[in-house]
DNA sequence: TCTGGGGTCCTTAACCGT
DNA sequence: TCTGACGGTTAAGGACCC
């Protein structure tokens, strides 16, 4: 081990909460919720508030609202999110060019590999810079640990939150991991920890104490010798920047179980053409189609089926995936369908069939002509080398307007804001921005014609438009205290939520963007 | 009215070919 | 020709992570 930490773990704080409730003043340190809202659904992020009340991830929404009913429940808004993260990433990047991240708020950064902190204490002071510049241009908080490995960092980071940051000086990791839980360990979960627990172990002290073998015995091979060698503090898996997917995959919950057989062929089928769209949009083609069936009873079981080349293409996938669900037994009920593709490669079938085209029509004069248009015509299954380069149709949702709850909305008259929540045949909106003092609710018709969705606000500092639209700074404006719905506490802990916008930058008229540290100005 | 969605990795078993 | 060892591939399930 060397003497600095070259291992940064960055953590964001309850992310999807931090970001609503950076983006929709009124919700500033109150609980809020993201997640699925559905009867189903489950809990992503609760904020700090919510925390409070027992609401954590991974929770059924319908147990938190038993919990915290207050607390505002929102779906969330990926998109908004991605941009957020991509921003924070940037940031990260100008740390060290190795950054390898973990979903879209966490990443590892190997700053050895920038030769970026030659000792502890310069590590830390990056950690901090990190910090203060992330706050500046997101308004959000994240949560740093330093460490001589990945493990270590993660630990840190943890130990950190929220909104702090912790260095674990190398040639510590023994004495500080030995009385912590087994569950701290990656790869322990609830079903490790249990067969851990049934053998008396609590401790990673006592998984060291086990022996290798033991947990050879216990666990199985890779996990047993791995575990056993992360709980002396060794861990040498490097930071990796870039990895390829390996596979591509999309499921549904239904709000109520499938009974009828041919809805769950006609879902399976709309299951096929989501997946088909984001592979190709990734630009990947697949070999083995995955299907996935929840019953009623919550038993899971998956259908595979290997093609014999990797392929793209939607009949192709969706006949695969018709043929897997035909196996099935589904009496009793369906809860969750999903449609995967694994085996991804660059290419596709039709790839290799025009190289080998190509390459004959270079080698040798062919009745190339002929040949293509019999491709075409016989689309039969398996992999049909049909070069069909125009976008599948997207089936156009043709019902009633849905307002999902903490939306972004735009109405003719009153400018933009955020779906608070909708039903029986209305939807209540309140309007506010990021820069903008809590917001007034108002109440329309669900198909109110001046109503519609809008793009989420920005957020970023440089993504500030230098001057808003008139009418949403009047807006802004005629938000007067005590139209605050709920009648309730101004923003009161400061501490945790700090808003998205400084207050200084919000006025009622126009002003340019405050100029932050780390941003770039040169915005249009 | 418990239990999402998108992934990764590991294990086991069956099967095939050498 | 039979048997066994072994490796690779496929299929299915399970645990885990965020």
């Amino acid at each position: 081990m060397r003497a600095a930490p070259t291992i940064l773990h960055l953590d964001m704080d309850a992310f999807y909460a931090s970001v609503e409730q950076a983006s929709k003043p009124s919700l500033r340190g109150k609980p809020v919720v993201v997640g699925g809202i559905g009867p189903r659904g489950v809990v992503a992020t609760a904020s700090y508030e919510a925390r409070v009340f027992g609401v954590h991830s991974a929770m059924a929404t319908a147990q938190a609202r038993r919990l915290c009913p207050n607390a505002a429940y929102l779906a969330p808004r990926f998109a908004l999110y991605r941009r957020i993260s991509d921003a924070v990433m940037e940031l990260l990047h100008t740390l060290s060019p190795l950054v390898e991240p973990l979903s879209l708020d966490e990443a590892f950064v190997d700053l050895e590999a920038a030769g970026a902190a030659d000792c502890a204490e310069e590590a830390r002071a990056v950690g901090e810079q990190l910090r203060q510049d992330i706050r500046s241009l997101t308004g959000l908080t994240g949560s740093v640990g330093l460490a001589g490995s990945k493990m270590l960092a993660k630990i840190g980071s943890e130990q950190a939150k929220p909104d702090g940051l912790v260095l674990i000086e190398p040639g510590t990791e023994r004495e500080l991991l030995e009385p912590m839980t087994v569950r701290t360990l990656p790869g322990v979960g609830p079903a490790t920890a249990e067969h851990l627990r049934r053998t008396g172990i609590h401790t990673i002290g006592e998984i060291v104490e086990a022996g290798e073998d033991e947990l050879v015995r216990l666990l199985g091979k890779a996990h047993g010798s791995s575990l056993h060698v992360m709980a002396q503090g060794l861990d040498d898996r490097p930071v990796v920047a870039e990895r390829d997917a390996k596979s591509v995959s999309v499921e549904d919950t239904f709000d109520v179980d499938l009974h009828d057989r041919a809805r769950v062929q006609s879902e399976v089928r709309r299951l096929a053409e989501r997946c088909v769209q984001r592979l190709r949009s990734a630009g990947r083609s697949g070999r083995t189609v995955v299907l996935k069936v929840r019953r009623y009873d919550f038993s899971t079981l998956t259908r595979s089926e290997t093609l014999r080349g990797p392929t793209d293409d939607l009949a192709v996938i969706q006949e695969a995936a018709a043929r897997l669900i035909e196996s099935v037994e589904t009496t009793g009920g369906v809860r969750l369908l999903g449609v995967g593709v694994t085996g991804l490669a660059d290419f596709t079938q039709e790839d290799l069939f025009a190289q080998a085209a190509t390459a004959e029509a270079a080698g040798a004069a062919v009745a190339e002509e002929a040949e293509g248009a019999e491709v075409a015509q016989g689309a039969e299954p398996e992999h049909a080398p049909v070069a069909s380069g125009e976008p599948e149709p997207v089936a156009a949702e043709a019902g009633p307007r849905r307002w999902v709850p903490g939306h972004d909305v735009r109405h003719a008259a009153f400018g933009t804001g955020w779906v608070q929540g909708s039903g029986v045949g209305r939807v209540t909106v309140r309007f506010e921005q990021p820069w903008s003092a809590p917001g007034r609710v108002r109440t329309f018709p669900v198909d109110d014609p001046d109503l519609e969705p809008a793009e989420p606000p920005p957020l970023l500092a440089q993504e500030r438009p230098g001057a808003e639209p008139a009418s949403e700074a009047e807006e802004t404006e005629e938000a007067d205290p005590g139209a605050a719905g709920e009648g309730d506490a101004q923003p009161s802990s400061a501490r945790s939520s700090s808003p998205a916008i400084r207050p200084k930058s919000w006025s009622p008229s126009p002003s340019p963007p405050a100029s932050v540290p780390g941003a770039d100005a040169s915005s249009p």
